[in-house]
DNA sequence: AGGCTTTGACCTACT
DNA sequence: CAGTAGGTCAAAGCC
């Protein structure tokens, strides 16, 4: 049981990424020809999914990602049809989007799943030796023991939490101020090493488990909300009754265990929460074997407070949780259809105002922080990243079944390594795939407009845009 | 009164 | 087999 539990893990620490597109891509991950086969793709799979490409010239960045696994950096090379540099002369200066690093808070919206018992690096291949410093980390196909349905389950989630904190930044935006100091709390630490893009790193000791991995139908997952400091599990929808409660060797905080309600379901969820009672990670087994409660307790108790005129006053859980739970639901746990029912309720996760959705895949402790990882994020344009560093870029190309091309940016800082790759979504252009490759070897350079940054730091930690939003936009109307 | 949380004890798996 | 750790049980108390 507790084997088997082993899913995946999302540190508290966060990472840039790759940013999910919206619903038609997402669409793919349902599309695969191991749908419902039982046989159940890696998170390199699903990464995959977003670049449908079968087209050996013209290989999806997470092929190429994994291509550069046997050959780190010639596959890369070879396999990318890489263009002049700095095409544009782009570069990313940092402004609204630059950090304070002396803020020890990681501002990302993503959900950081960490997958370690799923991937493996090949015998023979130091992860350290993938892509200079950087670390990469790929699946390794016979120890893949993660179903899609499992990493279906952490996108949806992560987008749907995402979506309802950004929206709380949309519409109140006068309460940032409170909000802020909240929002900063539920964010992930952040230093400007753990800013840095990292690639996941194998864990092979925990390789086993993974293969052990029984029910590929279950929605075993990990992830991690970044919500309420509150001393309830995250309305999800659900009811749920905690059953336990134990400090964890290995981890800081104390896990709590929570059965779902409803008569005869399976499923649990086990809560990590620092002492703060901010949420480091959650994790989900098992599937609902029920429709979801029309109004769970706490959406009730959300209900009265609105009714009541308290509406942003019951604490910074409400914050996200007080839009209905139709924006709050996770939708770990669910079953496909539940998955796809949620999509199909008027606004894709990914389409939806202010919305950010993804995943990541990322090292299993926030303790650790030398592993690698690899994220996954989608945001809307307005909402794209800019993590603060600085980017030339260096290539571009059109992926086959994307009208858009994508970009690819090398870190200007001398001797760093650290690639991002942006796309569009072809459903939706304005939804932003980007995918970091390596680890910087440097803090956040120093925004060249400090007024910029003052004024901004709120927004720019909670949402760092404008560099790359501007940049696609330029291309756009080229 | 019912449902939930708390918490120490117990069970099970792993090493 | 014993020690350890994670997960679960269940009684007590709270709301």
């Amino acid at each position: 049981m507790a084997e088997k539990d082993r899913g995946i893990i999302i540190p508290a620490t966060t990472r840039p990424t790759i940013t999910l597109p919206p619903r038609s891509t997402f669409e793919s991950l349902f599309t695969g020809k191991d749908h419902g086969s039982g046989t159940s793709p890696g998170p390199m799979t699903l990464v995959a999914s977003f670049f449908p490409d079968s087209d050996p010239t013209q290989q999806s960045f997470s092929q190429l990602l994994a291509g550069a696994m046997g050959s780190p950096m010639s596959a890369w090379k070879q396999q990318t049809h890489f263009y002049a540099e700095d095409t544009n002369g782009f570069e990313n200066q940092g402004g609204i989007g630059v950090r304070d690093s002396r803020i020890k808070q990681n501002h990302s919206l993503n959900l950081m799943i960490a997958q370690p018992p799923v991937f493996t690096v090949p015998s023979g291949i130091s992860p350290t030796s993938l892509f200079d410093s950087p670390r990469m980390f790929l699946p390794n196909q016979s120890t893949i023991g993660i179903s899609h349905q499992q990493v279906l389950a952490q996108v949806t989630a992560q987008a749907v939490h995402s979506q309802s904190i950004m929206h709380s930044q949309a519409e109140y935006p006068a309460s940032l101020s409170t909000y802020s100091t909240a929002a900063l709390a539920l964010h992930q630490p952040y230093t400007s090493n753990a800013c840095a893009p990292q690639f996941i790193q194998p864990f092979t000791s925990n390789s086993k488990r993974i293969t052990e991995y029984p029910e590929p139908h279950h929605s075993d997952t990990r992830f991690q909300h970044l919500p309420p400091a509150v001393d309830k599990p995250a309305d999800d929808g659900y009811n749920w009754r905690k059953y336990g409660q134990k400090q964890v060797k290995g981890s800081e905080y104390p896990r709590s265990y929570y059965k779902c309600t409803s008569t005869n379901c399976p499923v649990k969820k086990k809560v990590e929460r620092s002492l703060d009672g901010h949420v480091t990670e959650i994790i989900y087994t098992g599937k609902h074997n029920h429709q979801k409660p029309k109004t769970s307790r706490r959406a009730k108790e959300v209900a009265n407070s609105e009714r009541n005129g308290n509406f942003m006053q019951s604490g910074y859980g409400d914050v996200s949780e007080s839009y209905g739970h139709d924006t709050l639901q996770d939708v770990s746990g669910l079953s496909e259809d539940e998955i796809s029912d949620h999509e199909d309720d008027g606004a894709p996760v990914g389409k939806r105002p202010g919305v950010k959705t993804g995943t990541s895949v990322s090292e299993p402790t926030s303790s650790h922080k030398t592993g690698s990882r690899i994220i996954v994020q989608t945001t809307s344009e307005v909402d794209l990243l800019d993590d603060g560093f600085r980017w030339r870029k260096y290539g571009q190309k059109v992926v086959k079944g994307n009208p858009h091309p994508r970009s690819y940016y090398k870190c200007t800082t001398t001797g760093c390594n650290v690639r991002k790759h942006v796309e569009r979504a072809s459903a939706d252009p304005k939804a932003v795939i980007t995918t970091y490759e390596g680890k910087h070897n440097h803090d956040v350079p120093a925004p060249k407009n400090s007024s910029h940054n003052t004024t901004n730091s709120h927004m720019g930690q909670l949402n760092q845009p404008y560099a790359l939003a501007e940049q696609l936009k330029r291309e756009d109307t080229n």
